[in-house]
DNA sequence: ATTCAGCCTTA
DNA sequence: TAAGGC
DNA sequence: GAAT
């Protein structure tokens, strides 16, 4: 079942050629890659956290340079000088490193370990003091700060100059930006929190543990943290963070499209340390070669105007099969963003109830822009292996050559990653919710809802059956609204705010 | 000890 | 089901 | 990592 399955349909796996790294042409498609992100973490909280474009949460970054297999040819020109370097060090100082202390994991709640995960953060079992502030009172206003959903930011106001305790915030963000990458989901949360919160000062210093522990969302860790880096203006973990060898593989492996904190660490304890190792020891699955084959592609960042290319070409070649439906581009494009990750679409026709109703549609653009060698590979795709109704088509995609416009100095198809998302009028708004984000932005809005004894999805918004109750899925609950993105929010009783401020 | 959003696809 | 991704 |  396992192959034979997932090649039937519209377009086989793809067939990447390494070396010919032009897709155009090649009737059908050889699809790949497709985007990683990281992204944020975090429900509530934000403010003017993350970042859009400088961090992204992508699995990007500059230290994400690395080193492909020499038969593996980037864009025409071998790259992999500088991470080649590192590479090399890892190798050889690999052998005197130390176990990599505690996990890190984020995996299951299961096991979990008591001792702190940080060396320098063990301290006297000091007695906890009663912090037992006044949470806020909510019930009142309904509108409560604590989520980020409420707050809303741009990217702009994300770069808060004039903080009081900006220095801190950065040192704090750089320690977000590590757990990203390192994909620590809770410790992402966590910091997240923080920096919110600090942000959120406006009017004094922060100096002292003792200070920073009545803060909300400050607790042991973070509050002995802050005091080190105000008192050394310096922070041990970040400083060991950065330049431990094999968090900097594990970034490297991260960086690879359907690769995740599970697969990289195994990796790792298996010995591996380069990308070429994985292409020769491990077994990999086709997103994995073709998060590999095209890592540095995928890695990159789209221009906006080239996000836009993409998009006149793809609802261009839509108008020709069903001139009714409707693509609209959400994620960061529709917030605003100067740089993509990756390009969503939402596909929608007026008078659909079901994704069935445009699952002929999305095979046939599928299948046209193959043929065309604009979608390169097919990396999930449950509407073409199956009968029913998918409801998304990811894959990767290549802009032709635009005389004028990516032809200067020569053409080079770059790969790029791409979400089609199905979604039935009668869910036009919530999946405009959803397929907008940021993803910090949907969890905090989910979390309200849930708070209100709501479930916020990519299809609606629900009455839910009791906060107990239910929990198993089958309890659907009552759709209060799912048409109108305006109407969730308001029912939600969180004020209005255009896509380009949800940046969380 | 549990929760931190909620859902879909792949292997 | 575990893992990865949106 | 923090709140409950
Ligand atoms: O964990 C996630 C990831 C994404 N999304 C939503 C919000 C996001 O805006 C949209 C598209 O996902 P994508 O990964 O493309 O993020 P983006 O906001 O478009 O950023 P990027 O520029 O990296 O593509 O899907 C979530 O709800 N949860
Ligand atoms: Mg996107």
């Amino acid at each position: 079942m396992r192959k034979s399955s997932r090649s039937r349909a519209y377009a086989p796996r793809s067939t990447p050629s390494p070396s010919t790294a032009s897709p155009l042409t090649t009737l059908d498609l050889d699809i790949a890659g497709r985007n990683s992100s990281i992204v944020a973490e975090s429900a509530n909280v934000c403010s003017n956290s993350t970042i859009p474009q400088a961090i992204s949460g992508q699995k990007s970054r500059d230290a994400m340079k690395m080193k492909v297999a020499d038969d593996i040819v980037e864009n025409g020109r071998n790259f992999g000088d500088d991470l080649s370097q590192i590479i090399g060090e890892v190798r050889q100082r690999f052998q005197d490193v130390p176990p990599l202390e505690e996990d890190e994991a984020d995996l299951k709640p299961s096991k979990a370990k008591n001792y702190d995960s940080d060396a320098e953060t063990q301290q006297e079992p000091k007695q906890k003091k009663q912090k037992k502030r006044a949470r806020k009172d909510t019930s009142k206003t309904g509108f409560d700060e604590r989520f980020a959903c409420n707050r809303g930011g741009t990217k702009e106001q994300i770069e808060d100059k004039s903080n009081p305790n900006a220095f801190i915030i950065s040192v704090f963000r750089k320690m977000l930006d590590y757990y990203t990458q390192i994909n620590d989901h809770w410790r992402r949360l966590a910091y997240t929190r923080a920096i919110t919160t600090l942000a959120s000062i406006t009017d004094r210093r922060i100096s002292s543990a003792h200070e920073a522990r009545e803060l909300p969302n400050f607790g042991e860790s973070l509050s002995t943290k802050l005091e080190e880096i105000v008192s050394t203006h310096n922070l041990k973990r970040l400083q060991y963070a950065m330049t431990d060898p094999i968090s900097q593989v594990k970034m490297l492996f991260l960086g690879i499209y359907g690769v995740g904190p599970s697969t990289a660490e195994r990796w790792i304890a298996q010995g591996h340390r380069t990308l070429d190792d994985l292409l020769q020891g491990v077994t990999l699955t086709f997103s994995q070669k073709i998060g590999i084959e095209h890592y540095g592609d995928l890695n990159s960042r789209i221009p906006r105007d080239e996000v836009t290319k993409m998009a006149d070409y793809v609802k261009a070649e839509a108008a020709k099969i069903d001139s009714k439906v409707e693509l609209i581009v959400g994620g960061s494009y529709r917030r605003g963003a100067t740089t993509s990750g990756d390009i969503d679409f939402i596909i929608t026709k007026e008078g659909t109830t079901s994704n069935q109703q445009l699952s002929t549609f999305l095979i046939t653009l599928v299948r046209n822009l193959g043929k065309q060698g604009f979608l390169t590979a097919e990396l999930a795709a449950h509407s073409s292996s199956k009968d029913h109704d998918g409801s998304k088509w990811h894959g990767c995609c290549v802009l032709p050559r635009i005389p004028g416009f990516n032809d200067n100095g020569g053409y080079k198809p770059v790969w790029r990653r791409i979400d089609l998302l199905l979604v039935p009028e009668t869910e036009y708004g919530a999946a405009l919710i959803y397929f907008t984000g940021n993803d910090i932005f949907n969890r905090s809005l989910r979390l309200l809802a849930s708070k209100q004894h709501m479930r916020l999805n990519q299809r609606g918004l629900y009455k839910d059956t009791t906060p107990s109750n239910d929990r198993l899925k089958g309890a659907e609950g009552e759709l209060i609204e799912g048409r109108d993105e305006r109407k969730i929010f308001k029912t939600l009783g969180v004020v209005w705010r255009e896509p380009h401020e949800r940046w969380c």
